[in-house]
DNA sequence: TCTTTTCCCGCAATCGATTACAAACCGTGG
DNA sequence: CCACGGTTTGTAATCGATTGCGGGAAAAGA
């Protein structure tokens, strides 16, 4: 390559050996006499010999190397699943090779097939918004190639995944609200093709209907988009338009509650006094708005790094996805703060 | 591999023809029977045939892989420079492996070996706060081993810089808040370790002289561990024991201005009235925050995809680093929000 | 001194794809 | 009927490292 990297060879020219001496001289092998694994080792230190990966990667089949494939890194939470996951793949001698689909189904298969015939070990996934027929994954699972899907896991029979008790978490979000006086409590829903959306949407009606309150379809808004723009445009429609104006918001991610927030000081209501929110996800800025935003803290980095040494795990086959346990599910923490705090 | 990977040889073997003539016929060589051609082809997509990457790799040396090293990939600014690396690497075909130093000398080092080893074309650095000294790139440099900086850029000579202009978007920070009418302006410093928290500070210092007000080395607070905790701290102190109680605060990040804004807000301080706060990054959360803070935005998607088109340049030989511009300044913009707003 | 054992080391194939060079085959013109 | 040009395909080396097998030499034993 550019640098004049030393290779075996130039080891082998230098001393007048072979290769294959060189090679076991290097990996101690027995057989090999002392005197002349002392000279291989003093050349390669002085050659700065350093081993050629994509050689092994080749002859092993085996490159050491897990893809990670996200909706997008710009979004607090997946960088830090990001994070958890470069931490345990690089302290178990992984590389990682990221990209970011961003949420378009073609750019994640894509990926695969680039991932792919760079021979990667394994991939860990996060599927797009977009993807609703999962047979590039499936194909692959078929082959026994490792995967593992994190926060967004389809349903695969047989895939593993790891993923928050988002169901859980929902659910103790909304009876928080509950408990907290709250009454006409408004979803702010995600796109139903994720499966944490549902999850979400069932543990907040859940909630609803096992302490009592009835619930309102018409009180689920679809927020498709995710922006800040979205949720407080929806939610100032609503505080004008319905005739029971809510009293709560609980939104699926952090950002519609900022949107719903503002909606609601734009309307001149009071948070959390006239208006409780909660909001998902409990991103860095929570604690720095005024009110603080009560959110369900997702543990991102755990995820990340739960979720590499699984694939980690089977791919050195310590574990087997065919008798292992197929869910990981991580608990969620609702955050209270000033935002949804009434007494 | 694990996966029945189809190979060359499966299709020759399909056809009854040699490896080379399928290599040929899949590119389309002159000299190769078109109805061969058209069997090749056919058969390829049928055993669902992927070039090896790794075997091309080892023969060109080529990876057609970039590698990134980051501090952290939680931290807003720097996950919206991965993605524009990510965009602009993937649309000219090469993939990105990640890592992050975690501020640790040692790691970055160790990143840049394993790097060398999976031949990566070329890398793109923005180095840890722990980095003094820089053998560990200039040796690569001297081999002409393609390495692009961001953000964080080191005073070698010959190498290629991709940076904000601190200087410039700290003085238009500071001269915004003269402007506003405040006269005793702090400013929370980084570390001095990184060229870029010395440019801010100077552009604080110039901004302050040429609008005749002196410059106070006591009103220069260093933050060194950035949270916002320490920020908090070191201001809430500064409110009570000042002799003159400085009235506008300008922090080298966002975050430290949060801290300042909160320190103000328990010392029962009017954000803007009496004091004003200017931070610098422009995170997503500035525009949330009550009031809003005033930043300086730093284009952090263009600096990563122009480094990347910079480094994918030198790597194809489109571009010398000898005789090319050594660095690229993008400007700043200054997002004047409510938190700096008198008038 | 000759045979046997032990110790070191080299040869060559392999991983998958590419490519310079060689060769086989065709038909045609002399 | 043979030689020659053009077309099409095959052979083998190459990238760097690994590894089964075999071989040569020295040491030990007869």
């Amino acid at each position: 390559m550019k640098l004049g990297q030393a290779t075996i060879k130039d080891i082998a020219r230098e001393l007048n050996l072979s290769a294959s001496t060189i090679s076991r001289a290097l990996k101690d092998y027995p057989g090999i006499n002392d005197e002349t694994k002392r000279k291989v080792k003093e050349v390669a230190e002085k050659l700065n010999y350093r081993p050629n990966a994509i050689a092994l990667s080749l002859r092993q089949s085996r490159s050491f190397t897990i893809g990670v494939i996200i909706p997008e890194v710009v979004h607090f939470f997946f960088s830090t699943v990001v994070s958890g996951i470069e931490e345990v793949a690089n302290s178990r001698g992984y590389n990682v090779i990221l990209t970011q689909s961003n949420e378009k189904l073609d750019r994640e298969i894509s990926s695969m097939e680039t991932m792919l015939s760079n021979q990667i070990d394994g991939v860990l996934v996060s599927y797009s918004k977009e993807t609703k027929t999962f047979e590039h994954f499936t194909k692959l699972l078929d082959h026994n190639f490792p995967i593992v899907f994190f926060d967004r896991a389809p349903a695969i029979p047989g895939a593993i995944n790891v993923m928050v008790d988002d169901y859980q978490g929902s659910f103790d979000a909304t009876s928080h609200l509950i408990s907290q006086g709250y009454k006409k409590i408004v979803h702010l829903a995600g796109p139903k093709t994720l499966k944490i959306s549902k999850d979400r949407e069932k543990g907040y009606m859940d909630a609803l209907e096992q302490n009592g309150l009835k619930y309102n379809p018409d009180y689920i808004i679809p927020c498709p988009m995710g922006t800040l723009e979205e949720s407080r445009g929806l939610v100032g429609n609503l505080i004008n338009s319905f005739p029971e104006r809510p009293d709560a918001y609980f939104s699926c991610h952090d950002i519609g509650a900022v949107g719903a927030m503002m909606a609601c000081r734009d309307a001149g209501l009071k948070v959390p006094l006239e208006v409780g929110i909660v909001g998902f996800s409990d991103w860095q800025f929570c604690s720095m708005l005024e009110p603080q935003l009560s959110s369900v803290s997702q543990p991102g980095f755990t995820m990340g790094a739960k979720a590499t040494e699984i694939l980690i795990d089977i791919i050195e086959k310590k574990l087997d996805p065919k008798t292992m346990e197929q869910t990981l599910i991580l608990e969620t923490k609702l955050m209270v703060r000033d935002s949804s705090k009434r007494f």
